[in-house]
DNA sequence: GCCGTTTTCGGCCCGACTGTTTTCAGTCG
């Protein structure tokens, strides 16, 4: 059982808990140990089964760590099997439509025993609901359109997807006469690899006219609110877009707030709180005395932390290292001198060698390797090597014309059912670096698998295997193979695909915590996705990784006596 | 349900907005 698995059946019940009104802060323990569990770079499952004191971890107490074993061992919850019992599942979905919360959809629920999204429409249409006190047109409307809405809600875009369109509101926005700044925060800031929406900040003279030429935009579609502070709209692409006015004097409160992640900020006010201060949007406060708010740096400061990376602030252990000057020095674009991982047209790729590697010169690398998939220059079993031998003499020729970049002959190959690879030895002995991945049967457990595979290869692909909002991770002890790498020397890939950035966030902190290295690879299959190495940059930050766990920003010759050493 | 350098009881992050009211509950971020 996943701990992503664990997490949903305590919000779950969390929400059943809250149609059922029970006391708000019961309902938040319960939420925050689901998102502890969900943030976790410890396997609970794991945990549980080696008998490990789960009331050691804060948040967790005795009711709760009793719970997380029965959920862990049998793989249900009794607690949730009985509230499903006396509230339908259905009222869960209602909870999303947006002005609907755990008291109108109980008071729906028990006026007129709506169980579903198409019962509530229906009861909405007919006027029956306005009968119910609270319930006027305005919110019956809001309904209305959140039940449309839903069916499309819950996807989150891609960040990638959304990079473009944020720089443009950007320049749009700072365009308008009196417009000072503009800031995106919220997860886009965070660099999160989805996000939900965009909150954008800007200080200007007059908001209300800024907001009047925010709704102008040409990519809005729908204006949803524009007031004096605040105003939302809705693009072509349905991606919401939260605009705010924010005054100078808090505009680091302001940020910092925006910015989130809410489990962060939560942590943040406690910290304050305990040194008799308080923080809010506006600034950190001393009694009724202001004492930060102009800048993030400033808010950080008076509350005896060094500044926190947007990327960092999860409440993963930021705050902690933030107090014990213990940060770490994230790793940069800039940093990476060569990229490992890309095909060409000799495997699945766009363009040829020659064109990536001119790509790759034009972008400064210093370095590239070639790694096409083994399945397409298959020599295994005793088929004829010739076609490889022709793509690594074709790679000599190339590297003779463009001496000013390396090129690293290496494969893709991938990690048959068993663990093996499907290059034989003699064939891995002809290439200067190896990248062992998976591409098929995901389901089941696959440590025995991926442990078996380190044995015979350099660097390890898109380790966890999931297409965000496609298809999850794949199961393995993740501790196990993260521990073994690191004695075998092999390197932890962060995959740039946009779709990818696999290894996830969590899973490259724990790695790095057990000390593997990784590489930053673009996975590039043409040489425009060349550039995606900016992505997996962002997820290797938001992993906590420095400059020095990341192999790819050492220069050819460390890189290469760092592979020597390594073998 | 969790937690404790004021506390084993009595707190729990904080404020804005909306729509409905006539002083506020519910929802949201």
């Amino acid at each position: 059982m996943t701990n992503q698995e664990i997490s949903k059946i305590l919000s779950q019940t969390a929400d059943m808990l809250e149609i059922k009104g029970e006391n708000p802060f019961k309902i938040r323990a319960y939420r925050n140990v689901a998102k502890i569990i969900e943030n976790s770079s410890k396997d609970f499952e794991k945990l549980v089964k080696d008998g490990f004191d789960l009331t050691k971890i804060p948040g967790i107490g005795k009711d709760l760590s009793e719970y997380i074993k029965e959920i862990v061992l049998t793989k249900k919850f009794s607690k949730l099997e009985e509230l499903k019992k006396e509230i339908p599942v259905g009222l869960l979905e209602m909870l999303s439509i947006e002005g609907l919360g755990p008291k109108r959809v109980k008071q729906i629920y028990d006026a007129f025993g709506v169980t579903s999204l198409e019962e509530l429409k229906k009861y909405a249409e007919s006027g029956e609901l306005d009968k119910l006190p609270g319930f006027g047109p305005k919110l019956i409307e809001k309904i209305l359109k959140g039940v449309k809405q839903l069916k499309k809600a819950g996807i989150r875009f891609l960040w990638a997807d959304v990079e473009e369109i944020a720089k443009e509101l950007k320049e749009y926005l700072l365009d308008f006469p009196g417009v000072e700044i503009v800031e995106i925060a919220g997860s886009y800031r965070r660099k999160k690899e989805t996000v939900g929406d965009l909150d954008i900040l800007v200080i200007a003279k007059d908001y209300p006219k800024v907001s009047e030429y925010f709704v102008k935009f040409k990519r809005v579609k729908e204006i949803y609110s524009a007031g004096l502070t605040r105003s939302t709209v809705f693009l072509d692409n349905g991606l919401q877009v939260d605009l705010r006015a924010v005054s100078k004097e808090s505009y680091g409160a302001t940020l910092h707030y925006f910015t989130g992640s809410k489990a962060h900020n939560i942590e943040i006010r406690k910290l304050a709180l305990l040194k008799g201060l308080k923080v809010n949007e506006y600034g950190v406060y001393r009694g009724d005395e202001k004492i930060a708010g102009k800048s993030e740096e400033e808010v950080y400061k008076v509350l005896g932390l060094d500044y926190i990376e947007p990327e960092l602030r999860e409440n993963r252990g930021e705050i902690e290292a933030a107090i014990n000057h213990t940060l770490p020095k994230l790793i940069e674009l800039k940093d990476l001198k060569g990229d490992l991982h890309v095909h060409t047209n000799a495997s699945d790729g766009r363009d040829d060698i020659e064109n990536m590697v001119k790509r790759a010169i034009e972008l400064k690398r210093e370095y590239i390797a070639i790694t096409d998939h083994s399945y397409s220059l298959k020599v295994a079993n005793g088929l004829d090597k010739e076609r490889l031998f022709k793509h690594l003499e074709k790679i000599d020729e190339i590297q003779k014309k463009y001496p000013e970049i390396k090129i690293i002959k290496g494969a893709e190959v991938d990690i048959l059912e068993d663990g093996s690879l499907d290059y034989d030895d003699e064939t891995l002995e002809m290439l200067d670096i190896v990248i062992g991945s998976i591409h098929t049967k995901f389901s089941g457990d696959q440590t025995k698998r991926i442990l078996k595979a380190l044995e015979k290869i350099d660097i390890l692909g898109h380790p966890t295997n999931r297409i965000i909002n496609k298809r999850s991770e794949i199961e393995a002890n993740w501790e196990e193979i993260f521990y073994k790498a690191k004695e075998l020397n092999v390197v932890l890939e962060i995959n740039s695909h946009p779709k990818r950035l696999d290894l996830t966030d969590i899973l490259a902190k724990k790695a790095k915590e057990i000390g593997c290295k990784f590489s930053i690879n673009s996975d590039a299959h043409s040489t425009k996705a060349l550039e995606y190495l900016k992505y997996g940059v962002n997820q290797a930050r938001r992993g906590w990784l420095e400059k020095k766990d990341v192999i790819n920003a050492l220069s050819y010759k460390e890189l290469i006596s760092f592979f020597k050493d390594s073998k």
